[in-house]
DNA sequence: CAGGATCCAGCTAGATACTG
DNA sequence: CAGTATCTAGCTGGATCCTG
């Protein structure tokens, strides 16, 4: 035992749910997103600059995918330029934690995880 | 604050590989396998039984990936008719407590993220 | 029983071009 | 500046058939 109340249990619905929000958070920009978006309000391309690689369409489909989930806010301001700066909503903020857990894991285990990929390649030619 | 020992920093590196465990996890039947395996040693067809909806192919994938990663074993009984049992490794078992804790969140968060997006779903005609 | 091999539909994500 | 629209390559997952 490690700690946390052992689920154990296995119900189905259960599972879905959870499953929905690994998907959700595990896709390609989601985590970055959330991640770059944690100090504070940020502009449409300073986001877009801050996150190496992602497009200008997969940003905006992430962060509506974010905003429909109830984990992001956008506010517009009608300028001209137009101005429109997206947050954590408080929602979003809590799931800091969970994926911090989650990611504190994946950093304990990295080298585990490595070492196995390679056994597991060496032995299969 | 809610308790966790606050990121806040965002190394690229942490997070590809943060993002690589989210990804892997967040496939579609990767936690149904590992939550179903949780229980004790289950043969193959066992498995697929237990999972629901789950092709041939997509379990041996998954099996395959999970092994791999050094996060299932497969142990086989050279008889006829062959019988491998698949079982969780500690790794494996180590992964069932964050994810727990990221699966308590979505329990915890279900209904205001669907209430959240019926709101957006009802607000964007 | 436990898979390997193929084939195929559908979704995801990127590139590109255009707009209020 | 902050998007939308379109097109397409590639990956994911499912169906089906075959084998030690």
């Amino acid at each position: 035992m490690t700690g946390v109340p052992a689920p154990e249990v296995h119900s189905p619905i259960q599972c879905k749910a959870v499953n929905d929000i690994l998907a959700r958070v595990g896709d390609k920009w989601t985590m970055q997103v959330v991640m770059t978006l944690s100090a504070g309000p940020v502009r449409f391309n300073a986001l877009r600059r801050g996150i190496d690689g992602i497009s200008q369409r997969m940003l905006t489909r992430t962060l509506r995918a974010l905003e429909r989930d109830g984990l992001v806010a956008r506010e517009v301001t009608p300028s001209v330029p137009p101005r429109v700066d997206y947050s954590l909503t408080p929602l979003g903020r809590s799931l800091r934690d969970p994926v911090g857990v989650l990611g504190g894991w994946a950093m304990a285990n990295r080298e585990e995880i490595d070492e196995a990929r390679a056994r597991f390649d060496a032995e299969t030619d």
